[in-house]
DNA sequence: ACACTATCCTGCAGGC
DNA sequence: TGCCTGCAGGATAGTG
């Protein structure tokens, strides 16, 4: 799925297009991806004018003028494709299988936002705005790390007295929301720490940063900013040749790359791969520790 | 409270 | 060529 960059090069995709805009009508083709769709939920968004698209960890939020907030997340495979209300449909090749087009918003703009999503790990629910915040799914979620509070300190916070791994850690989203599985791997590169270091162990006794929790928000930050900036000019090429939203191509350190030689010039270790808690860490073991 | 597993679903790559 | 296996960017219910 798409991460955190990933899905905020969503949000900016869609914002342009769906803000201010009506929703004329919506075609829902199925009753569920993970979970069923709301009561009523065509019905709930017809008619709605669309306010303004936001995003909280790995979540879209589309506020709506009548009070509700339409909560959209893509879980591992969902993407969205922008495209004109015309008769003619063009077919993107791979992945845009259109019988995976479970959801299609149709706007005043004679815009057309469809959702694909194969696996349909996704999510779309209808909430009440002033309830939002309130919402388990949202409420429960640890600090946002591109957000003015996310530094050495908040993440020492987080992680102090913790045994559990630091891969584990940062995938948690009650700790720090946003991170995936791609995006921890890398930022443990970036910060030479062994992915199996426990998280307690960034933190000093007293649950102060020291220099592991600095560098290590050093390099959660800078790896999403690195990808945002992919994204973003994947979105400027993506909108001349189609609609397609949800991935991009970006070059990654150790993700993917067991076997290869660090990327680091002055070490000389190869990629592994291992898995914690069922899912693959790639990272060096020369340089991270 | 915490940590770990199994599970939802389809598509794709790799081995035979 | 096809068949089989394992794996994939997430979240969460259930277990110990």
């Amino acid at each position: 799925m798409p991460e955190l960059p990933e899905v905020e090069t969503v949000r900016r995709g869609l914002a342009p297009v769906m803000e201010g805009m009506r929703i004329t009508a919506v075609e829902q083709r199925r009753a569920d991806l993970r979970a069923p769709f709301p009561e009523r939920f065509v019905e709930r968004l017809r008619g709605q004018r669309i306010d303004r698209l936001t995003r909280r960890a790995k979540y879209i939020l589309v506020g709506l003028d009548g009070g509700e907030t339409l909560v959209l997340h893509l879980g591992m495979s969902g993407s969205f494709r922008i495209d004109e209300e015309t008769p003619g449909q063009f077919h993107h090749p791979r992945s845009n299988n259109p019988s995976h087009d479970h959801v299609v918003f149709h706007l005043s703009n004679a815009i057309r936002v469809t959702y694909n999503d194969p696996r349909r790990f996704g999510s779309m629910d209808v909430v009440r705005t002033a309830e939002l915040a309130a919402d388990p799914r949202l409420s429960q979620l640890g600090i946002e790390p591109l957000g003015a509070d996310f530094n050495a300190q908040a993440l020492a916070r987080v992680c102090a007295g913790r045994s559990t791994p630091l891969k584990a850690a940062l995938l948690d989203q009650r700790l720090i929301a946003g991170l995936g599985n791609i995006y921890v791997c890398e930022a443990l590169w970036r910060a030479k720490l062994s992915p199996w270091r426990g998280a307690g162990a960034i933190a000093r006794k007293d649950g102060t940063p020291g220099l592991r929790a600095r560098r290590l928000a050093e390099a959660i930050g800078a790896v999403l900013a690195e990808a945002l900036e992919a994204g973003g000019s994947t979105l400027r090429d993506h909108r001349l040749a189609n609609g397609a939203l949800g991935y991009f191509q970006h070059h990654f350190a150790v993700y993917d790359r067991e076997g290869s030689p660090c990327p680091r010039a002055e070490c000389s270790g190869i990629v592994a791969r291992v898995v914690q808690n069922g899912r693959s860490t790639f990272f060096c073991p020369v340089c991270q520790r």
